[in-house]
DNA sequence: GCCAACGTTGGC
DNA sequence: GCCAACGTTGGC
């Protein structure tokens, strides 16, 4: 019996890697990178597997809201960039033997049929509960149940079969 | 160990 | 562009 599948939601900016991109990606995978939040951190390095799905969460633009399912086809590994003096994500105080920060490989695996802003998001009282709906919520790797994970994708137009 | 100052996130 | 919320830093 494998390890049960796990949800969660990711952000990115669509200005610097919108959900298109990923899928235009070359293997429609990409690094997911750049997190410098220790609590985030511990996800990408300690739970995120691969086989569990991912909600692809636009921020800061408008509207803010979900724009595809990818799926992690690689477990956390040092992110590259904290060791490079010219990426906005160094971290001089990094070591190579011992990383601070991780990162995870993500592949698309279906754009939504219709994008779920976050106003929708808020309106459907099966989501009450949800961390990005909830106020002050900045982590850029959250948990999802099972159960959210489902319903947003059927507000998105995807039908459960696609997912498998 | 407290907590004020500061930087960042991200919706609005 | 504003600013509330939150995490981190650093003086004491």
């Amino acid at each position: 019996m494998p390890p049960k599948r796990s949800y969660w939601l990711v952000k990115s900016e669509p200005d610097e890697f919108s959900y298109a991109d990923l899928v235009a990606a070359r293997g429609s995978t990409t690094l997911w990178d750049g997190v410098r939040n220790y609590q985030a951190r511990n996800t990408l390095r300690d739970d995120m597997k691969r086989g569990d799905l991912v909600l692809y969460y636009h921020s800061n633009t408008k509207p803010p809201g979900v724009a595809g399912v990818a799926e992690v086809v690689r477990e956390g590994y040092p992110d590259p960039t904290q060791f490079d003096p010219k990426d906005s994500h160094f971290d001089a105080g990094s070591d190579e033997a011992d990383p601070r920060w991780f990162a995870v490989d993500l592949k698309a695996r279906a754009e939504l049929d219709a994008y779920v802003s976050i106003s929708d998001l808020k309106a459907n009282p099966n989501l009450s509960e949800m961390a990005v709906v909830q106020r002050g919520q900045r982590l850029s790797v959250q948990p999802v149940t099972a159960s959210e994970f489902r319903e947003v994708v059927k507000m998105g137009g995807l039908k459960a079969a696609d997912l498998r």
